[in-house]
DNA sequence: CCGACCATAGGGGGAAACCCCTGTAATCGG
DNA sequence: CCGATTACAGGGGTTTCCCCCTATGGTCGG
């Protein structure tokens, strides 16, 4: 099984290798440090299973991910994320990986999650599982809407510092839009200020604190 | 020289032993998952040297810094940046860490740094030099001055998304001494509203996102 | 073709936030 | 012991936010 690693640490990559290569059946065919090159070499090496972490520079894994599955689909994606959310895990399957493992869990779960992918299954880690059932419920129930794509935008904005006239004058619109926007957005989430939007969009990865 | 390593990443654990292992005079006498485990070790194994990442569980690098420093300061200590910032290049040194090695630049950087550490000398990576050198001069000319202990705390509840009456009854003052301490903090830090001081208050680690 | 969602826009009003100013008491380094 | 800094408090004013309401045109799935 060729094995292709992308992670802008090269202690990551060193520890990553170490223990895929203690597998028979294992080889690591390419390393990237970057999100681009991880592209390129998924595209030019076709590995059967590309490695990625989420935060990488040039490209996150996110974005290498739909453009690996996008110019070669049979090269599966494995989403390593560095930090202990799980804020990229929907994200990551929207873009077609096929397990989403955390760092921290990373020499148990890793392992099970490659073999999972040999067999062409998806893989979650039981925490991602959780979270997965935990959003279906939410959304049924009482759970945080999803906000529209202009929503998000304004949120982003606001988020951002700027003002509800700025805004208006950066997506050309009135005032009064914009606090619709804002509005509807503080009700789907239930917050009741800028302040807590801000926060959201951090942690949804809208904006860099 | 006995080193311990922290770090809430098992692959990241596994990559820096390997790292270290090569180096016949070193030897990595305790491993750490958390902050707090981290501390426990340093204060009764008494390495030489403790290498601590800055984002763990229970208590972070900067956290376990301090307490290292304060139960067992004759360890030296090597922070360990995980992102590519150096937001927590200042707090770091205050905290008393010898060294701050960004993590993308481990594998070159931190063998010279624990070399330096063992001279008892300072370590920074030119990067990190860099930013002490901006740091320094922009402290003369334009960059943000230091908030005091009060502001600090009413911009912490103000990014919490506390209103000024809520904060005035937190602390037992008027609304007015809140509005004040709160202008002053944004103007020694340049900012115009409240959603700038959250985004301060994260990248200063204040609060959680 | 008809609800549903969405994006757009507005009116009006109360509550915060933000800004500029003055002033006092306490503390602390030189 | 004195100037500087900090913490505290207030007056008075403008701007922005936040909330309630209505309303229209577009689009899309059933």
């Amino acid at each position: 099984m060729k094995v292709l690693i992308a992670d802008d640490h090269g202690i990551v990559r060193s520890g990553l290798r170490l223990l895929l290569e203690r597998q028979p059946d294992i080889e690591v065919v390419a390393e990237a440090a970057d999100g681009a090159e991880a592209r390129d070499l998924a595209v030019r090496e076709r590995p059967d299973l590309a490695i990625l972490d989420v935060k990488m520079p040039k490209l996150t894994g996110l974005q290498a991910t739909r453009e690996i599955k996008k110019q070669a689909p049979d090269v599966s994606v494995l989403i390593l994320s560095m930090h202990d959310d799980e804020r990229y895990l929907f994200e990551a399957l929207k873009a077609g990986a096929s397990g989403y493992v955390l760092k921290a869990q990373a020499d148990t779960d890793l392992l099970a999650a490659i073999r999972a992918v040999e067999r062409g299954e998806p893989f979650l880690t039981p925490e991602a599982q959780r979270m997965l059932i935990k959003d279906v419920l939410e959304r049924g129930s009482s759970g945080e809407e999803e906000l529209t794509p202009r929503e998000e935008e304004v949120v982003k904005l606001v988020a951002e510092a700027n003002t509800t006239r700025e805004i208006a004058e950066l997506l050309h619109l009135s005032e009064k839009t914009v606090e619709n926007h804002r509005a509807n957005a503080m009700r789907k989430l239930g917050m009741r200020d800028r302040v807590e939007l801000v926060r959201y969009a951090i942690r949804r990865g809208l904006i860099e604190p």
